[in-house]
RNA sequence: AGGCCAAUAGCUCAAUUGGUAGAGUAUCGGUCUCCAAAACCGAGGGUUGGGGGUUCGAGACCCUCCUGGCCUG
């Protein structure tokens, strides 16, 4: 994976609210490179003041891919964004340029560097008998139904883990064969570059919560009520779908149904940000144990060029190596 | 000023006839193979507003003070 005659590719990753794409702008501007999203919600159209999604004119400056390339009522999976971040990072290798993957949804990420498994893909039909079987019996029925077909995957899950447990029943279902049985056979890792991997993250987690609470009601301030409001009228939405399960865009929905007030949403939205802050920073935790990351802090003023300037100079080493 | 009511975890509230305090949520930590801004798991946290008293024992009963709310002036 990292042998010098792979391409470099830049991988940044940090939590909601620490100056991503700001950095990114920066980047893109003094280096050779093009920006690719790995963010779970900007993927969606029309889904712009909640997701913190770069506005028009920053993005004409400095153009995204897989940002709006599916509608609210669509569905996308890590295994999609694998292959469409691949698909981009080959052409912009192809125009003499570096990826630049930028982005917090950390199961993107590690799909798209270690791979996954040969697995059937989410299948609607089946997931929707899998919910109705766990409407009978609820979700520890559907597990205590898991430990018959896959003992090996149901004992690892706990009886409540509505999603994993419904993905093993899906798989099969779908194959006849059991989850387990298709996790062991070698998983299929393609990944031509050379990773230059950062992670930016707060030296002090109460200036990030700052920054997430004054962030929040910007976006309140900005209309993300009204754009969930927009979107309500526009699509057939349910508050089941992933985009509507987003963090703000699913408060705001329960605030228009009645279900928060004004503070209410102001303070769950916040509660969901940092949230989701925090799974953020325990993944990038863990990923930094098995080494290989550069860790910057976001609140440092020169955040930026001393970024630039280890980037530069990661490069510089990977053309060496490549020269010799 | 007088009367009444309330006061328990950061927040909202529980705790049979007095038997030394629990839940939701937040916070923190973690898990993560096709929904991942998802889903799930775990942990810490309260000298029960202060002081005094009754009692073997008080969050609970009595006195007093503080604070907040309501009513009357």
């Amino acid at each position: 994976m990292n042998q010098p005659n792979h391409p470099p590719a830049i991988i940044l990753m940090g939590p909601t609210a620490s100056g991503k794409t700001e950095l990114s702008g920066m980047l893109a501007q003094s280096l050779a490179c093009e920006v690719i999203s790995v963010d779970s919600a900007q993927i969606y159209k029309e889904m712009d003041i909640g997701t913190a999604k770069p506005d028009a004119a920053f993005l004409k400056q400095t153009p995204h891919h897989l940002i709006d390339i599916i509608e609210p009522h669509e569905s996308y999976s890590a295994a999609k964004f694998r292959d469409d971040a691949l698909t981009h990072m080959r052409e912009i290798t192809e125009r003499d340029k570096i990826p630049l993957l930028v982005g917090g949804s950390m199961m993107y990420f590690k799909s798209l560097i270690e791979g996954l498994n040969d697995l059937p893909e989410a299948d609607p039909m089946t997931r929707m008998l899998i919910d109705t079987m766990a409407e009978e019996k609820g979700w520890p029925g559907v597990h205590a139904k898991l430990m018959e077909l896959d003992p090996e995957t149901a004992t690892r899950l706990d009886p409540n883990d509505s999603q994993r447990i419904q993905r093993a029943m899906e798989i099969y279902h779908l194959t006849g064969k059991p989850m387990a049985e298709w996790l062991k056979k070698p998983k299929y890792v393609y990944f031509p570059y050379t990773p230059i991997r950062i992670a930016i993250t707060p030296g002090d987690r109460g200036v990030l919560h700052e920054r997430i609470a004054t962030r929040f009601d910007g976006m309140l301030n900005a209309g993300l009520v009204e754009e969930v409001a927009r979107l309500r009228e526009e699509y057939v939405l349910e508050s089941t779908m992933p985009s509507m399960r987003c963090v703000g865009y699913r408060q705001a929905w329960q605030h228009l149904n009645g279900e928060f007030d004004k503070a209410a949403l102001h303070e769950q939205g916040i509660a969901a940000t940092r949230q989701l802050a925090k799974r953020q920073l325990t993944w990038l935790r863990g990923m930094s144990d098995e080494g290989n990351i550069a860790d910057f802090d976001c609140l440092a003023p020169d955040m930026d060029t001393r970024i630039l300037d280890y980037i530069r100079q990661e490069l510089e080493a990977h053309y060496a190596a490549e020269g010799a």
